[in-house]
DNA sequence: GCGGTTTAGTTGAACATTCAACCACCGGGA
DNA sequence: TCCCGGTGGTTGAATGTTCAACTAAACCGC
């Protein structure tokens, strides 16, 4: 049988209203600003961002998929725009047939380029500005340990 | 003249990619719950959510918007499904004729009732079971803190 | 009350994401 | 060799979100 719901009590409840507040404006805050300065939303800046770095500035789909954090479906449609704009190449994978390779083209190198330094200030301004050396440190721990704990079970 | 990019440096880049990578998990995973559980997605859910806990269960179309942390245009996109759904009605305020006032059916608050527990299910076990009494607290400040920041500036 | 500005809310189009279905290829075993 | 389950990736449809344009009504100053 089922066990009863464990409700949150108040504080917990207040921190959960917090943290989805912070973050909800926070990532909203930083996309407007990415869509209006590069013309693209924050998951496609974090392709461009894992392909160039990357060995080669290429990788896998699946890969690629890991690193940004998307699903394979969601990069799929994603790839097929920023090859439209220019920004990805696809190749085949020699070692398998059934693989693709994305490839930063210096296109695309060159749009990331010049979007990182608005974008970098913005997270600065917008998250680390406010926090205390204290409270990043913090925010570090409690992020490692979420991942691993999200990830993981 | 614009000053030199202030480049994270590498703590605050782990602390960054840290976080990123535990809020994007962390909301995919609850709202893959909710739509799971309850046919709906989280936005849907906290809109439920902001009318249950407005008296007479009803907002006027602006305060939802705000409360539920939504532009006008999504809202009315949203209220538009949820009407659809039955979950929600619209009446015309009577103090102002431009207004709309979204109020929440017995059928909407049975069903978000019914998906409630599963969803604070799912906090407490990817959120709070992760950290510790200290954590939860230091998350609650620094959540608070960026919010005031974010919406202060 | 008149005219200009702001506020409330909706709409449609473009864009992004999800989900399930699908094809092609790989690899391992009988 | 042939099959068969698993992997890599794409596709289309349904769903959500954004952005800009728009209507209507309230507000404000005169």
């Amino acid at each position: 049988m089922a066990a009863m719901t464990r409700w949150l009590d108040p504080d917990e409840q207040r921190t959960w209203r917090a943290y989805l507040t912070a973050s909800r404006v926070l990532m909203d805050t930083l996309d407007r600003e990415l869509q209006r300065e590069a013309g693209m939303p924050h998951a496609y800046y974090e392709i461009l961002v894992q392909l160039s770095e990357a060995p080669g500035r290429q990788l896998r789909m699946s890969q690629l998929a890991q690193a940004a954090g998307s699903s394979r479906s969601r990069l799929s449609h994603a790839v097929a725009r920023l090859e439209a704009a220019g920004w990805v190449r696809r190749e085949d994978c020699p070692t398998d047939r059934r693989g693709q390779i994305a490839l930063l083209t210096d296109e695309g190198f060159a749009t990331l380029a010049a979007a990182a330094p608005g974008h970098v200030e913005g997270v600065r301004r917008h998250l680390f500005d406010a926090l205390s050396p204290a409270q990043v440190d913090q925010l570090r721990r409690i992020s490692e340990t979420l991942a691993e704990h999200l990830t993981g079970s």
